[in-house]
DNA sequence: ATTTCCAAAAATTTCGAAATTTTTTGGAAT
DNA sequence: ATTCCAAAAAATTTCGAAATTTTTGGAAAT
């Protein structure tokens, strides 16, 4: 194997990368022998890197125990969707009332994006590549929907929490992609281009109720 | 000055309680070697436990150019408040439709260690001492509030937010504290007790509503 | 007086190895 | 066969110093 020199920055970002696609399995002890390997650099910039990803909750940390990589849990699936669903229907409503023009030209080009990559993605359903443009693309609209909302602890708090859910879904062993995606995000854009609140709230929770736990079946979350 | 052998586990802990009750000043820069100094072990152990404040946003970073104690920055703890508020109004909601009796007992004596400290403390306002100890008791009150919410992802993410508030409310420059605060809490509590949820969330809104950036004139966020 | 440049000083980041701790292994006693 | 314990192996954490980068301070030029 060739080894590349990286940056400390590059090292974040290319294994955060695999942890939210997936590439590296549930639950993988993280040496930092094998990474300073991998990486060419010492075992305390891989210590560092590793920290960061803790923080960022894709990694578990554990006192003279050493980093894993988060374990696949449908329990925190399902307490990620909850959150993600309050976040994101807080920030919707309130963008629905603040956004401007600017707020609209921006999600209906979010929108679009997604919606073409979301187009060809049967072609191609489990190749990492498309995967992983797939996966910006849905942050960027669901970003964008509420970037409005005039809260940056709101938004920065949200993607913390999106990037813990798409770890999580894409480690299910029963993950597949859904076709009925595309047509929640058109629900969720058409409800918010409408300015129609409680429609864009009950389509934000259609759009994530099958990674609660029972499916969605209570409500519970419902508007 | 003493040196005394501190674990890492030890240094974050007492800087972290340092940071939240504003004994490091705004600002501050945070260099290894001084540090290093004081807790008597490496700079890279230092560098370690300030990544980990890092992530709890009580510390910023900046590639190559170290570590500072997050500015004071009254936009700032605007912002945590509206997201404080939305969090709590949230989860006190959700646990007055869940809580139980184990719940309430909870809850009632959270508020009764709170009202304790807060009934004495016109006699020592400053004393740092006390300071920690109301601030560790009113953590302790508003997660109670909410800890029958279901949602560990809402409880820890308050959890880092409100320590964010408190650093940045202790550092204000006319920070003093508030008589009304008691009345406040009491007004939480009692409609928490009476499972009315509009006038608990109201209660929650009047009580940080003068940390907002007007005062809270617009109302922008009440119920 | 202001700006630009350069060298010295200071701070941060990275390194390789030593010290510590946890985990595994293998043998003796129950 | 099972449990317990000690020794070996493996992994993590800490260290002191080297390498890199930023900041500082003063001299030269505009």
């Amino acid at each position: 194997m060739l080894k590349t020199k990286f940056t400390t920055p590059q090292i974040y970002n290319d294994l955060h990368m695999q942890l939210v696609t997936a590439q590296i399995p549930q639950g993988t002890k993280l040496r930092s022998e094998h990474l300073r390997d991998r990486y060419d650099c010492s075992a305390n910039t891989i210590r560092e890197v590793l920290f960061r990803l803790a923080s960022a909750e894709l990694v578990v940390f554990e006192e003279q125990r050493g980093f894993r990589a988060q374990p696949a849990d449908r329990e925190r699936l399902h307490h990620l969707t909850t959150f993600r669903v309050l976040l994101e229907q807080e920030g919707a409503a309130t963008s629905i009332q603040k956004g401007g023009l600017e707020w609209e030209a921006q999600l209906s080009a979010a929108h679009h994006k997604l919606s073409h990559i979301e187009g060809r993605i049967d072609e191609a359903r489990f190749d990492v590549a498309v995967l992983r443009l797939w996966s910006l693309a849905e942050l960027e609209f669901h970003d964008t929907l509420i970037s409005a909302c005039g809260s940056p602890f709101l938004r920065s708090n949200y993607r913390r929490t999106y990037d813990q859910f798409r770890q999580q879904k894409i480690m299910q062993p029963d993950y597949g992609f859904h076709p009925e995606n595309a047509l929640e995000h058109q629900s969720i854009i058409d409800a918010a281009l409408a300015r129609d609140e409680p429609g864009c709230k009950r389509a934000i929770y259609e759009h994530m109720k099958r990674n609660l736990r029972d499916g969605g079946a209570s409500g519970e979350h419902a508007p």
